[in-house]
RNA sequence: GUGUUCGUAGCUCAGCUGGAUAGAGCAACGGCCUUCUAAGCCGUGGGUCGGGGGUUCGAAUCCCUUCGAGCACGCCA
C-alpha cells in the first residue's frame, strides 16, 4: 500500500503544479502542532525565494487549487493557510478509515515488501568461545536480532552470522593452560598419530575457568605468554592435536552459547567463526602480495589504506604479524572472502561496539582496495555505545566484576516474578512464564528504545517498571486489547467480519491516524537501521490506544455497527503492535 | 598530541535530511476504580537545548569557535 502521507501529498503536488509551481513543494508531513491540524505542508516557504513571492500567497494559491483538485472531497476535511505560509490540513475520518481497512486486509498491514529483495548478511554476536556471554554481548545480540527481523519484514533475505571468536591468542592460552594441567593428554604428543578421544577433556564450566586463569597468568609470566603465542601459531599452522582440541572447545562452547542466546530469543543462521576463515588466508595473502598491495613494514605485512580526504593518519591495515601469525584484521578480511564467494551479499552489516570503528574502516578499505569486496556490495558498520550502570560507568556486578548475561536475565526475571505475584493472585507456574516474557521485553525495549550509537544507562528498576516508556507498558496495552477481543469472541462475536467505521470521536481519530503511520515508520526504521524509531512509534500508539480505551466503552456499546468498528480498530491495533514487538524481538503474554 | 562522538527539565531519554508555543517518562503535587486489566487515565509545576559567533524569512537541528565528558589511535580481539 502507498503511505498515507503520499496519498495526501499527491493532490497537493497537483495543486502546486496547477498553480505554476514545482510539484516538489507539495509534500505533506506529520503536523508538529496537533492542536491546529493533522498534517501540514511547508513547501511554500522553502520555494518562496525561487519565485520571489510571499510564501503566504503561494500557499493560498496552492490551497485554492487543491480545493478544485479531483479527489479533494474524499480526502480532505479542512485545508487552511496560516501565517508565514503553512498549509494546515485535516483529513476525513472516512478516508483514514478506509485506509485502515486496507491495512487489515493485508498480511503485512500495508508494508510493501522490497521489489528487489537484497541479500543482507548481519555480523552480530561475536562471542568468544570458552567464555560465557556477558553483558557486553547483550547489545550486539539485541540490536542485530532486531535489524535481522526488520529486514525480513521488509522482504529482504537476511542472514545472521554469529562470527565466533575462536582463533586468536585466546585459543593458544587455553591450549597452554590445558597442557599445564594435563600434560599427558595425547593432543600434546606430537608423535601421536592415532584417533583422538571423542569426549572433550573438560566441561563448559572448567573451560570458563581455564581461560581467565590463563589470561591473567600470561600478563605476569613472560615465558608462559611466549608458549601461548607459539601454541596459537602452531594451531594456525594446522598442528593436528591442537586442531582436535579446538574442535572440542568449539562443540562444548557452542552448545552452551546456543542455550544462552535462546533465552534471549536470538538465533543465528550461521555459526561460523574466525577459524572458518583460516583456509582462505594463504590465498588471500598471496593475492595481496602478487597484486602489490601488501608490503613489509617493520617485519609485518601491511596494506596501506589511507586516503586523500582523511582528516587524520589512518594506520596501514596489518595482514600478518612479524612472526607470520594472523590477526583480527586477517580473519575479518578472509571472512569477507568466503562471504562474497558463498553468498554474494548486497550488503554486509556489522553490529559491533563503536570502539571498533577504526578497525572496520581499515578492513573495509583494504577489502575494497584489494578487490575482495566489489562496488556492488555495501559494507556497513553500525557501532553501538556502551551499556553503563546507574553511576554512568560501564556496567559491573556489585563486586566490580563482569556480569554474566545469564545472571542478568535471571535477576530481571526474579524481579518481574516478584512484581507479578505482588499485583495479582496468580498461578505460580504461569507467573514464572509471564515473568520471563515480560522480563525479556524489559531488557530488549530498554536497550532498543535508545539510539544504538549512544551509550546508555542500564537501569533495572526503570526497565522493569510497568510505568512509562517501557516494554512492560507496551505489553500491558496489548494484553488489554487481547482481553477485550477474547471477551468479544466468548460472547459470540466474530472480529474477522468487522470493519473500521469512518465516523470518529473520543480519541478514536488520533488512534486511527497513528495506526496509519505503520508502513512509513517501518520503512524509515529499516532504512536508518533504527529500531528505536519502532519503539517510539509503539509508545505513541500505546498511549493513543489507552486514551481511546479510557474514553470509549467497547463491549458495552449498544449500536452494533459502532461496536464492530471499535472491534476492528482493536484488531488492527493489536496486529500492528504485535508486528512491531516481533521486529523488536519479544512477544506478549495472554495475561499479566 | 591527533581524530572522533556526545552535551536538551532534578534524573533517564526523544526530537537533529532547518519550520509554528522544544516533547515524553521517572521523581514532586492534585484528581479518576459499583462499568471491558488503576501495570491505566486526566491535570499542575519544572528549560538561556553547555557558552559565544555565523548562515537563514526561520536554528536544539547546518557551519565556525570555545568549554566539558567519553572513546579510539600497527604486531590483543
Amino acid at each position: 500500500m502507498k503511505k498515507i502521507l503520499d496519498l495526501i501529498s499527491e493532490p497537493l503536488a497537483e495543486a502546486f503544479q496547477a498553480s505554476g509551481y514545482e510539484r516538489e513543494m507539495g509534500k505533506a508531513v506529520l503536523s508538529n502542532r496537533p492542536d491546529l491540524c493533522e498534517y501540514q505542508c511547508n513547501g511554500s516557504m522553502a520555494g518562496a525565494k525561487k519565485y520571489k513571492k510571499a510564501p503566504f500567497l503561494i500557499a493560498e494559491e496552492a490551497a485554492e487549487a487543491l480545493r478544485h483538485t479531483k479527489g479533494y472531497e474524499e480526502i480532505f476535511e479542512d485545508v487552511s493557510v496560516v501565517k508565514p505560509g503553512f498549509i494546515n490540513i485535516k483529513v476525513k475520518s472516512s478516508f483514514v478509515g478506509s485506509y485502515l481497512n486496507g491495512m487489515l486486509a493485508e498480511e503485512k498491514l500495508g508494508v510493501e515488501e522490497a521489489a528487489a529483495p537484497k541479500t543482507i548478511m548481519i555480523d552480530y554476536g561475536g562471542p568468544n568461545v570458552a567464555k560465557p556471554l556477558h553483558v557486553g554481548h547483550l547489545r550486539s545480540a539485541i540490536i542485530g536480532e532486531s535489524l535481522k527481523r526488520l529486514g525480513r519484514y521488509m522482504g529482504h533475505r537476511v542472514i545472521g552470522d554469529v562470527h565466533l571468536g575462536d582463533w586468536g591468542l585466546q585459543m593458544g592460552l587455553i591450549i597452554t593452560e590445558l597442557q599445564e594441567r594435563q600434560p599427558d593428554l595425547p593432543y600434546f604428543d606430537e608423535s601421536y598419530d592415532g584417533e583422538y578421544p571423542a569426549e572433550a577433556p573438560f566441561t563448559i564450566s572448567e573451560l570458563e575457568e581455564i581461560y581467565p586463569t590463563a589470561s591473567s597468568r600470561s600478563k605476569e609470566d613472560e615465558e608462559y605468554k611466549e608458549r601461548a603465542m607459539q601454541a596459537t601459531y602452531e594451531l594456525q599452522k594446522g598442528r593436528r592435536g591442537y586442531q582436535a582440541l579446538l574442535g572440542h572447545i568449539l562443540s562444548v562452547s557452542v552448545s552452551d552459547l546456543k542455550r544462552n542466546y535462546e533465552k534471549l530469543d536470538v538465533s543465528f543462521d550461521l555459526w561460523k567463526g574466525e577459524s572458518d576463515a583460516d583456509p582462505y588466508i594463504p590465498g588471500m595473502v598471496q593475492m595481496m602480495k602478487e597484486k602489490g598491495y601488501a608490503y613489509e613494514s617493520d617485519g609485518a605485512l601491511v596494506v596501506d589504506v589511507k586516503e586523500e580526504s582523511d582528516t587524520k593518519e589512518i594506520p596501514p591495515c596489518m595482514i600478518l604479524k612479524s612472526d607470520g601469525a594472523a590477526l583480527y584484521n586477517t580473519t575479518d578480511l578472509a571472512t569477507l572472502v568466503w562471504r562474497m564467494e558463498d553468498y554474494h551479499p548486497d550488503e554486509i552489516l556489522y553490529v559491533v561496539d563503536k570502539r571498533q570503528e577504526l578497525h572496520f574502516v581499515q578492513v573495509f578499505r583494504c577489502a575494497r582496495k584489494t578487490g575482495i569486496v566489489g562496488e556492488e556490495t555495501a559494507l556497513t558498520f553500525l557501532g553501538f555505545g556502551t551499556m553503563n550502570g546507574k553511576d554512568g560507568k560501564p556496567f559491573k556486578t556489585r563486586e566490580g566484576g563482569v556480569m554474566r548475561l545469564e545472571n542478568l536475565i535471571e535477576g530481571i526475571n526474579e524481579e518481574m516474578y516478584r512484581k507479578i505475584i505482588e499485583n495479582h493472585e496468580t498461578d505460580k507456574e504461569e507467573a514464572r512464564k509471564t515473568a520471563q516474557v515480560v522480563g525479556l521485553s524489559a531488557i530488549k525495549y530498554g536497550d532498543l528504545s535508545n539510539q544504538a550509537s549512544k551509550d546508555y544507562i542500564f537501569d533495572i528498576d526503570r526497565f522493569t517498571s510497568f510505568e512509562g516508556n517501557t516494554g512492560p507498558y507496551i505489553l500491558y496495552t496489548i494484553v488489554r486489547i487481547k482481553s477485550i477481543l477474547n471477551k468479544y469472541r466468548e460472547s459470540g462475536g466474530d472480529a474477522s467480519r468487522c470493519s473500521i467505521q469512518g465516523e470518529a470521536g473520543n480519541g478514536q481519530k488520533e488512534l486511527m491516524l497513528e495506526l496509519a503511520r505503520f508502513n512509513e515508520v517501518m520503512e524509515n526504521a529499516f532504512e536508518e537501521k533504527a529500531p528505536h524509531k519502532v519503539c517510539a512509534y509503539i509508545y505513541n500508539l500505546a498511549n493513543e490506544f489507552n486514551h481511546f480505551y479510557h474514553e470509549t466503552r467497547i463491549l458495552g456499546e449498544e449500536d452494533e455497527q459502532k461496536q464492530q468498528g471499535y472491534i476492528a480498530l482493536l484488531v488492527l491495533a493489536k496486529r500492528v503492535l504485535e508486528a512491531c514487538i516481533d521486529v523488536l524481538g519479544f512477544s506478549a503474554p495472554e495475561r499479566m
